[in-house]
DNA sequence: GCGAATATCCTTTTT
DNA sequence: GGATATTCGC
């Protein structure tokens, strides 16, 4: 086990408190009396809740340098855990702006999985593995899991290897090995998940890898099961920040927990109404519960808005208001009311993208009244990531430029996988998944079946696929050309390997030698398909990418746990991304398109989680809204292609939740129905009571929704422009017939057995006979009989 | 064993 | 509509 002095002497401090100390602080006083009361209060544990735009980062930071500055600690004492990199990053720059020199000498400042990684690279064999363990994505993880569960002769159609992995996940994320799943879970995944979650711990240990799950959680077994090294970090970590607490799943809270249980000294922030992670673990009950872990905590709100103006912020407010069981905060601005946010109704999602797309062009020029935007100064922000074809189509179209964020990596392409795959088997030779990927991509002629006797040789004899393959080749067990190819791949991949450890060449023109050798290159370079050019100019891409590392497995590691690519170029263009990935970002203008009730809040959010899913699209919803600064625009469309059918939509029940003082509309009455604001008739019953809301029991008898179903009828927008085949009849009961075939939002595909008024009874193929509310289930094309 | 044609499922959100 | 799994003909 490495020691401390070493860690010392490898990071140690490269600033001198003594001198800092000397230094006045004129950063204080650039704070607010809230932010300052958290900044200097620096031992024992705080709670700093920062609503949306209040200048949390600006007092984490400051935090940073005051413990700096003060002599409290030094630059490598200081834990401090951000969710992203894009978060660790920017408190690098800004602690570093604010010193006024490179930060160094802060190497615990970084998210929870680069952090554990790097501790768990130290204490590795305490967890069964060799420190140069591979990291594996869900594409690795999906296909180890399908491997056991077909070994285990079960129909993965019937029991997806998606869904295991997600419930193992779940449970990593709970921070519970297989030996302590609660019986409660015992029914998971056919009965069986906890032995396939052993199964597959077991096989990770083999192959020498984790997954993402697997960093926090064994980084929390170690601590638990040797105190001796926990301690050290107690010790070594003299103050503890966390930025985002609302979003710590259960592992990553016993972690912190851990290590901050001898001192106390943790500053945790975070918005409850900004916690919009549950489905990936994140526990809001960490933030409700702070005080009772830390008696005596000290509790600070921010909420003084510097972002956005009046009526964004009562529009928020009068959205968020909805949910239950908040620390409550609310958020105030001396900025002025400014703009109302608007409102507005399309025919269907395409006119919607072109609306918008006119309104950012207006913008632009300033031709709406107001002085010109830029395009880096507008977004939009849409629920699920598919949304965002329609706005590419259009902008495409018009020659609007814009940049999806988050969008499809470029470490997700094919080819730069299989790149990767090569280097992995380079860098870990146990590193199985990784050879099964490239065995035979470029085609060596080994199809299924000799992949199967490699596989078979190697478990039998209890070594590595690589090796499994070289004996496979020695014994004869591989006929035809493949032999060849295939005792050329295993020399290649040792070959590689011994020049990668000799260092006589740089990794990146090992790099290149690997694909030029392995064949890899030449195979796309004798592709015709017309995207093959593309993707070789990736590789050179990957292969320059290189040139920031010290060697593969440095890139390797990087890639997987820092996967963003939003690469800064300097054109002005509007950003396209999804909610959860603008959080934390800010835009003069903002477009929240979509708002339609099934999409957004989302239907399988509802499904899954019910009350607690629908406060988190809640949440979701007043991130939304909080990013913009002075101009937002909500809207929906009557229509939308749903797999490539149409469907008809209804707004979204959070339309309803609006605060009407706050909202213009700009849909021209009559288009949607009217049911919002003036321009309806009965306007005034229209928006629901507070105390209607607190009330509600259950998402579905919120008054908006009812009031949805009921004003269901009168939409006039329910026909498709193309009258290509089914609608859902939004007010039909009677519409299906008995034996028809229908389609289910969450139970997929079933035959009509039998028919009660609006009420079904449907044979699902997957899910079984249940008995849906017709208004759940649309018709397909298939002819029943 | 391979590639093209055809069926099937599907879509939240991501470190 | 589109990505992936399966099937079929060579």
């Amino acid at each position: 086990m490495s020691s401390f002095d070493e860690m010392d002497a490898f990071e140690g401090a490269s600033l001198s408190s003594r001198a800092m100390a000397a230094r006045p602080m004129p950063y204080l006083d650039t704070l607010n009396p809230a932010q300052r009361e958290a900044v200097e209060c620096l031992d024992g544990p705080v709670l700093m809740l920062a609503g949306a735009g209040t200048g949390k980062t600006k007092a984490l930071t400051t935090r940073i340098v005051h413990l700096l500055s003060t002599g409290k600690a030094r630059p490598n004492e200081i834990l401090s855990v951000t969710f992203t990199n894009k978060a660790a990053r920017e408190m690098k720059e800004r602690v570093g702006g604010m010193l006024g020199q490179a930060v160094e000498g802060m190497p615990w400042l970084g998210t929870f999985h680069s952090i554990c990684v790097k501790q768990l690279r130290r204490h590795a064999e305490l967890a069964g593995l060799k420190s140069n363990f591979t990291i594996l994505d869900t594409d690795d993880q999906i296909r180890l899991l399908k491997q056991l569960i077909q070994a285990a002769g079960i129909d993965d159609k019937r029991w997806p290897a998606r869904m295991l992995a997600n419930i193992i996940d779940d449970w990593k994320n709970r921070a519970l090995t297989p030996d302590k799943v609660p019986v409660a879970d015992a029914g998971a995944y056919n009965s069986r998940g906890t032995e396939f979650y052993a199964q597959y711990q077991t096989r990770l240990r083999e192959l020498n890898a984790v997954d993402f799950g697997d960093l926090l959680l064994h980084m929390v077994t170690i601590f638990q099961s040797h105190p001796d090294v926990l301690e050290q970090y107690q010790r070594w970590f003299r103050y503890i920040m966390v930025d985002e607490y609302q979003d710590t799943n259960v592992a990553q809270y016993l972690w912190l927990r851990l290590l901050a249980g001898a001192h106390k000294n943790v500053c945790c922030v975070g918005d409850d109404d900004q916690s919009i992670y549950g489905w990936r673990g994140a526990e809001v009950g960490n933030i409700l519960r702070f005080e009772k872990d830390f008696p005596g905590a000290m509790v600070v709100r921010l909420e003084q808005n510097y972002r956005s103006t009046g009526h964004i912020l009562a529009a928020a407010a009068g959205v968020i208001r909805g949910n239950a069981g908040r620390l409550g905060k609310e958020l105030w601005t001396d900025a002025g009311d400014g703009e109302k946010v608007r409102l507005i109704g399309h025919w269907d999602g395409e006119e919607e993208a072109r609306w918008i797309g006119e309104e950012i062009e207006a913008m632009q020029r300033g031709t709406r009244g107001q002085s010109p935007i830029g395009l880096n100064s507008m977004a939009i922000l849409v629920r699920a990531s598919h949304q965002m074809r329609a706005f590419e189509d259009r902008f495409l179209t018009i020659g609007l430029p814009y940049r999806v964020i988050g969008g499809p990596r470029f470490y997700e392409r094919l080819e730069i996988r299989d790149a990767m795959a090569y280097f992995r088997v380079v860098v870990s030779p146990d590193d199985g998944l990784a050879f099964e990927r490239i065995v035979n991509t470029p085609k060596r002629g080994l199809g299924d079946k000799a992949q199967q006797t490699i596989q078979m040789i190697a478990r039998e004899n209890g070594v590595s696929l690589i090796e499994g393959a070289t004996l496979a080749v020695e014994g004869g067990h591989i006929k035809g050309k493949g032999a060849g190819k295939l005792r050329e791949l295993v020399e290649g991949i040792a070959r590689w390997g011994r020049m990668a450890g000799d260092g006589d060449i740089s990794h990146m023109e090992l790099a290149e030698i690997i694909l030029d050798e392995s064949g890899y290159t030449a195979h796309w370079q004798n592709d015709k398909n017309p995207d093959s050019p593309g993707r070789l100019e990736n590789l050179k891409e990957l292969v320059k990418a290189l040139e920031n590392f010290e060697n593969l497995q440095g890139f390797l590691e990087h890639v997987s746990l820092v996967m963003d690519n939003d690469k800064q170029d300097a054109d002005e263009k509007v950003s396209i991304m999804t909610l959860h990935a603008a959080k934390g970002l800010e835009f003069p203008a903002v477009f929240l398109p979509g708002w339609e009730d099934g999409l957004f809040p989302s239907q399988r959010s509802m499904d899954e989680s019910g009350l607690k899913g629908l406060e988190e699209e809640r949440r979701l919803a007043y991130v939304g809204i909080t990013r913009a600064e002075e101009i937002c625009t909500i809207s929906f469309a009557g229509n939308r292609r749903v797999f490539g059918q149409w469907q008809s939509q209804l707004p979204s029940r959070f339309i309803d939740e609006l605060p009407e003082d706050h909202v213009e509309v700009l849909t021209p009455p009559g288009l949607y129905g009217g049911g919002y604001g003036a321009a309806a008739p009965g306007a005034g019953q229209v928006r629901s009571t507070i105390e209607e809301k607190v009330a509600q029991a259950d998402g579905y008898n919120s008054p908006g929704w009812k009031r949805m179903q009921a004003r269901a009828g009168q939409y006039g927008m329910s026909q498709p422009k193309e009258s290509k085949n089914t609608v859902i009849d939004l007010t039909a009961t009677s519409s299906f017939t008995l034996g028809e075939r229908v389609f289910h939002q969450k139970f997929g595909y079933g035959a009509i057995t039998g028919i009660e008024g609006d009420k079904l009874e449907v044979d699902f193929e997957k899910a079984g006979t249940k008995k849906v509310v017709a208004r759940f289930v649309s018709a397909t094309d298939d002819v029943p009989f």
